[in-house]
DNA sequence: GGGATTGTCTACCATCTGGTAGGGAAGTTG
DNA sequence: CAACTTCCCTACCAGATGGTAGACAATCCC
């Protein structure tokens, strides 16, 4: 994919934005980087924030578009929740820069958060009312779902993401630890979330991890 | 406190790399901030990185202080995960660049990273102990304690510092909502930890928000 | 009182930053 | 062929950044 120069400067950009971050990104290093001159990134987009809008974008409608497709194969309940994290598991083995670019959005706070914000609101707001409905039927304890929803997002994003802190706690970030810390995370939010009477999880419930 | 420019200067230092990050803040602006020029800065600290790792080492004391006089004050079992997390939610109140800096050091990497890693390894040995001990007792549920620690790590500190998110998700950062988000954490740790034949938890086990 | 030390300042500087102006090679189109 | 568009380049620039050199006032010490 990406062949044209404009995408190939959203995947660099999306890359150095992602891990180093947006102020520590130069327009002269990300030039370098793809054998341009920094002017070409201008040509494509008129300053450093416009790129980053582009990039933002972009990254959104990637982030939403694995998503969704994890639950249209997704049922209900449980499973639904399980299908969100293994398909943000997977982003992060596969895609890590975008990961980091959300964190790195948060991060900066508007007018990018906004942006992103609203490219996710649909999502968002369909979360919130699964998790309700959920509720309300008796499969999930009851919390406010938009805290429950925040709590989801920065357990499964700081365990895929925070990689100096898995340094600190001695695991080095390697594709079998992340393994681990999927098995993990999908046994802390079972508990976590649902109720002891449960009704549908044809598949088995992960309990404890493997090693 | 802090009434010594070298003070003044490590208060302002940690407030901005905190809030704003590191490559953010420029010397400058932290001098004027204060009243001094540049120059008086880089007097007391040889150079800006000098100064960054004053501000960690200050920064990991304070939090290491923090965390330490809540734990001794606290009993065993869920009680101890209790204080740690409510004087988290206090700092959090009190002296939100704090964790900020902490999220921001995350970020860095080394060797900033590696510098706060080292001042707090005590902290985290001692509960990595305490957790795989309540395992054993049977009071927790069994998780890699590493792996438990990062999940417990990742969603307190972002239920405290993601203010991006927690505004994308149609809340607002107020204290009300601070005091909400520590109900919703408390109990949803408790949900994702104890086992059901729980032994000792002498205060009423929180269960749901209140409002 | 006189010298040394302390702490702040003014004056600079090299480098890097995002951004502008404009040239020129290649292809496209009439 | 000639005009035009596309796309990348060289040459600059103004401002900010971290950092150095050194003057100057206050204070301390003898």
């Amino acid at each position: 994919m990406a062949s044209g120069t404009p995408e190939r400067i959203l995947d660099a950009a999306l890359g150095s934005f992602g891990t180093k971050g947006y102020e520590a990104t130069s327009l002269d290093a990300l030039a370098g980087s793809l054998g341009l001159t920094k002017q070409s990134i201008l040509y494509w987009y008129p300053n450093k924030e416009a790129l980053m809008e582009a990039v933002i974008e972009r990254s959104a409608a990637e982030l939403a578009g694995a998503l969704q497709a994890a639950l249209d194969g997704a049922g209900g309940g449980w499973d639904r929740v399980e299908a969100v994290v293994r398909s943000v598991f997977r982003l992060a083995a596969r895609r890590p820069e975008l990961l980091g670019m959300v964190r790195e959005v948060a991060r900066l706070g508007p007018p990018a958060a906004t942006q992103m914000t609203l490219a996710l609101d649909p999502l968002v707001q369909r979360a919130a009312e699964f998790l309700q409905a959920e509720m309300d039927a008796g499969s999930m304890r009851r919390h406010d779902p938009r805290l429950l929803l925040l709590a989801i997002y920065s357990t499964v994003i700081g365990m895929v993401t925070e990689v100096e802190v898995l340094r600190a706690l001695g695991e080095e970030p390697t594709a079998r630890s992340l393994v681990r810390r999927r098995s993990d995370v999908l046994a802390l939010l079972h508990s976590a979330l649902m109720t002891d009477e449960t009704p549908r999880t044809p598949k088995a419930v992960p309990s404890s991890p493997a090693a």
